[in-house]
DNA sequence: AACACGGGGAT
DNA sequence: ATCCCAGTGTT
């Protein structure tokens, strides 16, 4: 058996498999350019059962390219709230801002106007010139490549970028006359449903016989792939500050910079406890009462007078990068006037004492230097009492910033379980502020 | 080439 | 609890 045979007997009996066994999914039911685009982006990184719900709901809401373009991005942020990878969000409406300017709304088929588009890579473009327009383009994702290093025993490192394009180059040439799109959806339906990572079912795989891995009985060591770094710990203390005063029933929280981890979500403030332990290690937790005091004079620095009561709970948040250990503590607004200079003094000095001891302390968000911090934290109680004690929205908004690191300007807010609904919110920080307005924190008190 | 960038599922 | 999964953008 020579490797044209083998070649094709790949391509003919996977294009036979995959017309019986597609699965109906919501973006294959019509051949809608837009959807397939949608689709692509979601799927990056994210697997199909996960990305079902979000499709529909985003769909719903932005059924056009146009909609999409003209939506707020708030509204964007808030539709791919939990899905992860928020940038996706972002690139995704500025690509559909490109192609109503460049492309009068229609979605080019020009394989470099494709490539062009902000979020599209080579799998994306690959993808939706194939299945969008059957155009004979190869589009290699992981289970593809997963798929080709066992059928013809690459033992290539499938994370090195030369490896991707000889991936492109093999699929590229099985792609039969005239069936991309379903030959491309068909390799990635194997690796997602026959040949899969772990316990792959070869006996029911329509190219087994023929699969040089499994006959080297190789199926479960291909591919290749270096392991990733593990993510490196960070411990956070997290405030749940409840307000007090015009800011009884609602919850402190602020909106991340517009760039970085997270970009222009909202979260409950925290401040990083200490720097960085080196991957593979974890952080060693801080006791209460520092970390208490860190954390009020970290909120103080940022125009906030709240008294840490009490530790509410731990939680953990896992990035590909970063480990956040959080210890998140119920803090209690201090809205009277007379109790501001003894907070403030309070406050400050143990701050100041943290970010003497240690060489870098933690400010936010992620890692601006203690000095860079001090030199911008001078605030006088003007400014902390305008925060402490404005309702309106509009007003706090439109108060004098107070700028930290370097010149961000983080907006500050103060929320009732109402307000969630528009604002999108990370995971981890959905469940902590579902807690405590589920009332689960309450009895952290005194 | 190396790193940043989320979240979920399987065991 | 510990593993695995893996596209695009930036530098």
């Amino acid at each position: 058996m020579g490797l044209i045979e083998q070649k094709q007997h790949f391509s003919v009996n996977l294009l036979d498999w995959y017309m019986i066994n597609r699965r109906d999914l919501p973006w294959r039911r019509h051949n809608n350019p837009y959807f397939t685009w949608v689709s692509e982006i979601m799927l990056q990184q994210t697997r199909v059962d996960t990305v079902i719900p979000y499709f529909n709901r985003f769909i719903g809401n932005f059924p056009t390219v146009q909609a999409l373009a003209e939506a707020p991005e708030e509204d964007v942020l808030k539709n791919w709230e939990g899905l992860g990878y928020y940038s996706r969000a972002r690139n995704l409406q500025a690509a559909a801002r490109q192609v109503m300017e460049l492309h009068g709304g229609e979605i080019p088929q020009d394989k470099q106007a494709v490539f062009a588009l902000k979020g599209v890579g080579p799998y994306t473009a690959g993808a939706i010139l194939s299945i969008a327009f059957n155009q004979p383009q190869p589009a290699v994702d992981g289970n593809v490549m997963r798929v080709l290093s066992r059928y013809f025993l690459i033992d290539e490192d499938i994370m090195k970028g030369s490896t991707r394009v000889l991936m492109e180059e093999l699929a590229g040439e099985l792609i039969p006359e005239g069936r991309a799109r379903d030959f491309n959806q068909a390799l990635m339906e194997l690796g997602a449903l026959v040949c899969t990572p772990k316990a792959p079912h070869c006996l029911t795989c329509p190219v087994m016989e023929q699969c040089s891995g499994r006959i080297a009985g190789r199926e479960l060591t291909l591919p290749v792939k270096t392991k990733a770094k593990p993510p490196r710990p960070e411990q956070r203390l997290v405030a749940i500050v409840e307000g007090r005063g015009v800011h009884r029933g609602r919850v402190l929280v602020r909106q991340r910079p517009e760039s970085g981890l997270l970009a222009r979500m909202w979260e409950l403030p925290h401040v990083l406890a200490e720097p960085p332990a080196k991957a593979g290690k974890k952080a060693a937790p801080l006791a209460d009462e520092p970390a208490m005091a860190l954390l009020a004079g970290s909120l103080w620095a940022e125009g906030f007078a709240a008294r840490p009561e009490g530790l509410a709970t731990h939680a953990e948040h896992v990035f590909s990068h970063i480990v956040w250990q959080l210890q998140v503590y119920k803090c209690t607004e201090q809205s009277q006037s007379s109790e501001l200079p003894l907070i403030a003094a309070e406050a400050r000095a143990a701050y100041d004492a943290q970010a003497a001891t240690k060489d870098t302390v933690a400010t936010d968000p992620d890692g601006q230097s203690a000095s860079t911090f001090t030199s911008t934290s001078s605030i006088t109680s003007d400014q902390v009492e305008r925060r402490m004690l404005t309702d309106d929205v509009e007003v706090l908004d439109n108060a004098p910033q107070i700028h930290i690191g370097k010149g961000d300007q983080l907006t500050y807010r103060w929320i009732g379980p109402e307000d969630m609904d528009k604002m999108a919110f990370p995971n981890i920080f959905l469940k902590l502020l579902s807690s405590y307005f589920a009332g689960v924190y309450d009895d952290i008190n005194e």
